[in-house]
This record gives C-alpha cells, structure tokens and sequence, in this order.
DNA sequence: TGCCGATATATAACCTGTTATCGAACTGAG
DNA sequence: CTCAGTTCGATAACAGGTTATATATCGGCA
C-alpha cells in the first residue's frame, strides 16, 4: 500500500485535500482559543468580527462572509444562544432580523482582537511564510510544517507584532 | 458592509476559506461526473484508486489515503452497496475486512481511468495554473478563476493530454 | 382592495470530514 | 491456559459547510 496516496493522485483529489487542510485548521485554531478559555469554535469568530462594525441582518452578514445563508442563521442562533449577538426583527420589514453584538459580546471581540487574533494570524502566516512552488506543491509544504508543529502550538508560542497584528 | 470580509481578515480565517474552496472544488467535480453518467460523488474515487493496485483491509486505505477510518468505512459502506467493490473478513485475522474490487468495480475504474481522471486533473491544473503570490494570494486567485469558470465547465471543454494524462 | 410574485429567513436533509467509544479478536506474559 | 492489554473496525455524535424547500412578509399591479 502506498504511503500517501492522495498527495499522489495530484490535482484529481485536490478539493479533498483543501477540505481537510481547512477542516484541520480549524480545529487547531479552536484548539488554541478554548486554551485560552473562549467557550466556542473558531468558526463563529467571523460573524463576530463583521458585527464589530455595525448590526447587519442575516442576510448582509452571508454576503459580507461569503457563505450560505443557511450558515449564517446557525451560528447566530449559537451566538445568541451564548449571549453574543442579539437579534431583532427590523421594524421597518419584518422579514429582516438585525443581528448586533450585545455588550457581552463587545467585550469579547475586544478582547479577542487584541489577545487572540494577532497570536492566530500570526501562527498561520508563520506556517505559510516562504512557501515555495506550485499551488500543489505549497499545499503540501503546508501540510508538512502543520505535522510538525500545528497551529495552536504555534500560537500559544507565537510573538504577535512580529508579523501579524492584523485584524 | 464590506465585500468579502473573511478575505479580509487576512490569515485569521484561512481554515474555514480552505475548507469552503475544498468543498466547492468537490461540489463542482462531482456535477462533472454525474453529467458523465456515474451515479456517485466524487469523493469516493480515491478509494476506488488506491483499490486498483490491489485488495487493501479498511485501515491501509486510511492509512494510505491520509483520512481517518470512519470515513474510510462510511465510504466502503456506500461503494459496496452499489456492487463496486467486496468486502471480506480476513480468515487469519477476523477482525480485518478486506476490501476488493468488483468486477463492475474494475470496469468502471478502468473507465474512469480513461475517460473521466485525466479531463478533471487538467481542469484542476488548469484552474491552479500560473497562480502568483503569496499562498493566500494564491488561495484568493483560485477562488476568482473558479467564480470565472468553475471545474465541471473547464473539465467538460478539457482537451486531455494538453497538460494532464495524470493517474 | 386583493392577489401574486419576489424576497428574507428558517428549517430540514445531506455531505464528508472529524473524535470518542465500544465490541470483538488477537497476542503475549505469567 | 488464562487474562490483560492492544488493535481493528463499526457506530454514534458532532462540525460546519452545502442545497432545497417552507413560511412569512413585502411591494406592485389589476
């Protein structure tokens, strides 16, 4: 039996392979937050970073996330569910409900802003820094340095500011 | 609200991206097939390949595949229903199954084999080809020529052999 | 005014990956 | 020989994405 057959198959199994790579991310990167004592996923982060800026409706927060509908209405009704985010049927149109964070939920974006994601981005961008070759070739290259030492090693050592205080 | 804001957030939300273009990639493969006549998804084709060097137990083709064994059965599961392949317990060591192809198992991977792999890794190498940039450039111009042209479109207007005669 | 198509969200069901756990079968130490 | 530990695979439950569909509301037009 071959060693890694996937890797193998090239780009006839590469939409597999991202869904794993992507998949395994995310769970390091939850990982490391709920070390860190986060009660949630990573995967809610995104909604809580949009509200930042503004209440947006279910529908606004698909189309500024990039993902299905369907997507967003869970992991809002979990965010409400933890106290986060507060939804309100617009007045205007009843149809529409207004997601905005509550004050719990300020807090914590604050407080993941400024503890959480620079130490995560910076974790990733160190895992993908100088990847080299092909996009085939680069995946790999990240599969590799993942075995390695994954992401919430990565970021519990990280120095953020050395790369990433991003967003 | 701002366009597309996971793309934004830069390295923080890469996992959950990989995982969507990983899906998506999946998605658009097996639409390929199915408009080819075959009546399964596209993700139960690895095992199908790794079958063609041989009859595997159900942890080799975890092993050799790189996914984990739940999956593995779950996928087995499905192909034997459909009559490709056989599954038999091991007579020297009865907890191992051992998994083989069927005849109409070995035809269709021969066709497969011919007719359908090589249009899809062109299609995929040809989407991958020529990307530039950082690895997150190069995830976000993936995902631009897949909103231009998605993988069931290039792999059915795919002359093989341009580029991939590919396993 | 009343109805009809369009739109916003929710719900259900599915897919394909995961981890955790369990039962059965093997293996080796005593 | 027996029993404890290990290994194999199946199963269950979960995650986070999808599509398809149902429901409620809106808006326009006869």
């Amino acid at each position: 039996m071959v060693d890694d057959l996937v890797a193998e198959l090239g780009h006839l199994t590469l939409g597999s392979r991202l869904k794993r790579l992507g998949e395994r991310m995310q769970a390091e990167t939850s990982q490391f937050i709920r070390a860190q004592g986060a009660g949630f996923p990573a995967s809610r982060f995104p909604v809580l970073a949009a509200l930042e800026q503004g209440a947006a409706t279910v529908g606004e927060l698909a189309e500024a996330l990039g993902v299905a509908q369907p997507g967003v209405t869970r992991t809002v009704t979990s965010l409400a569910d933890l106290g986060l985010v507060e939804v309100t049927t617009e007045p205007g149109d009843r149809r529409r409900r207004a997601v905005a964070l509550t004050p719990a939920g300020t807090e914590l974006v604050e407080r993941a802003r400024r503890d959480l994601w620079p130490r995560i981005d910076a974790a990733v961008a160190e895992a993908c820094a100088g990847l080299e070759g092909s996009f085939l070739e680069q995946v790999g290259g990240l599969e590799r340095r993942l075995d390695d030492r994954p992401l919430d090693r990565r970021a519990a050592e990280a120095r953020p500011g050395a790369e990433g205080s991003a967003p």
